[in-house]
DNA sequence: CCATTGACGCAGG
DNA sequence: ACCTGCGCCAATG
């Protein structure tokens, strides 16, 4: 039996984030099994295709801060997409108590493919 | 092969 | 709230 890739196993957390919800680098790192490494979710979600259309605007950083600076052209996309969702961004900062995805062992382990 | 670079996180000060 | 340093490590030059 052969492990999954790892960025296959970081892109189906980010895909089961639901719609409305954020999760920071660090835990789609943790739940696919990869902890302490949030840098390479980064370099995954860059890496993925776009045919893919993993929902990447809904992962931030551990504080809530958008990842992107401030103005640039990837953090006003982010911040469109989750304001559609209903995420409120203030200060380029979501607040996680109240956005922030707590996925149930349920939800994990009835991830598809 | 060595150095630098990050869509990061955390502990300190 | 802001800054600094360190751990992390695949990718890039």
């Amino acid at each position: 039996m052969q492990e999954e890739p790892k960025y296959a196993r970081l892109w189906r957390i980010v895909a089961a984030i639901p719609s409305g919800r954020v999760a920071a680098y660090g835990l789609v790192a943790d739940l696919a099994g990869l902890p302490g490494r949030a840098r390479l979710v980064s370099r995954a979600l860059r890496a993925a295709p776009a045919e893919r259309d993993l929902p990447w605007h809904r992962v931030l950083r551990a504080d809530g801060r958008i990842a992107f600076a401030p103005g640039s052209q990837a953090a006003r996309t982010q911040i469109m997409s989750l304001r559609d969702e209903g995420v409120v961004i203030k200060g380029h900062r979501v607040d996680m108590r109240r956005f922030g995805w707590r996925p149930t062992l349920g939800d994990l382990m009835s991830l598809p493919y």
